[in-house]
DNA sequence: GACAACTGATTGCAAAACGCAATCGGATAG
DNA sequence: CTATCCGATTGCGTTTTGCAATCAGTTGTC
């Protein structure tokens, strides 16, 4: 699988990477909810991707190089995904796209929070949220996707998110 | 003409709104080379819309507020279109897309000279830039698209394109 | 050892979006 | 009067999407 190269523009060849409506979703999901096997993906995912939609976009992220798969040693069927530095470094770029969305579409508070801290946290904690995402996808995606390895701003923007979403927002 | 909200995510929800092929590389045009008419945007169209998805995206973003059109002067049936407060601001974003884009897909140099500009520039030339497109789009619509108004973070941006295209990077 | 649940997918099919070429009626310039 | 330019629209075939059902193999439970 390969993109068109219409033109040589990188917003224009981003575009024909990720001009789609699920696979900056899916990388979310992956990023952001850790979600590294197919049924996970699928079964929680807020959007309702279908299967075969889930399917596809995994399989041309792989070929694109954006998403890497590994067997899970806990299971024979098992397939662990996990994100490629390319996509670790559009942290800086979802931080800003959700920056956006939050500021002109319509948002719901839960959801929107961790882009909020994401925000706020500037390139510092971009810098370290990319850290913990090659420990837990590059240097050991087996304990990142079982949960023996985790990361801790990852656990800070969770965090944020389960307060926010139990509807009781941080007031101290 | 209105978005899906398959859900409230920030991230999502601007996926449904720019998440296509075409959409972002209309407005990286209107911003980065000034093009203000439906003839200038097709024609000069480096990757080559068509004129159905060119009118099908202008009208998309019309209505979802990223685009206002009005009339031109100078002739009746000229139609300037121009970008609202809320597709000026996705500056950082566009400036975030190109650095990565530039990054991990194969650009051109010619192309990706602004990209590299504006990346360079940062924040502060984001703001500037803004204020500039404010000035073309906002203030004075008519004077941006004739020319008669310019804005100077463009034509340095611009200038820089042309330099590289003419094969003669700036060598001093 | 039977059986249900779960694994990452695949298939069929209808609907929508896309891409391309040709064309439209009106306005303007020479 | 004619040629060109204006922002589109139409027709049509291809591709992508969305949805539901289904697949074969693996695992855990009883």
């Amino acid at each position: 699988m390969d993109i068109e190269k219409r033109s040589g523009c990188p917003i224009n060849l981003t575009m024909e990477v990720l001009g789609d409506r699920w696979s900056l979703v899916v990388i979310r999901d992956m990023m952001f909810g850790n979600r590294r096997h197919f049924r996970e993906l699928l079964s929680k995912s807020v959007e309702g991707i279908a299967s075969n939609i889930l399917a596809a976009r995994l399989k041309r992220l792989v070929s694109l190089g954006l998403i890497s798969k590994c067997d899970d040693p806990s299971h024979s069927q098992k397939t662990i995904y996990s994100l490629t530095e390319p996509a670790i470094q559009l942290v800086p770029v979802l931080a800003m796209i959700g920056s956006w969305g939050r500021q002109h579409l319509p948002v719901s508070e839960a959801l929107s929070i961790r882009a909020q801290l994401l925000e706020e946290g500037g390139q510092q904690m971009w810098d370290h949220f990319m850290d913990d995402l090659r420990q837990i996808h590059i240097e050991d995606p087996v304990g990142g996707a079982s949960g023996r390895r985790t990361s801790p701003v990852l656990a800070q923007l969770t965090e944020a998110f389960e307060r926010v979403r139990r509807g009781s927002p941080d007031s101290r």
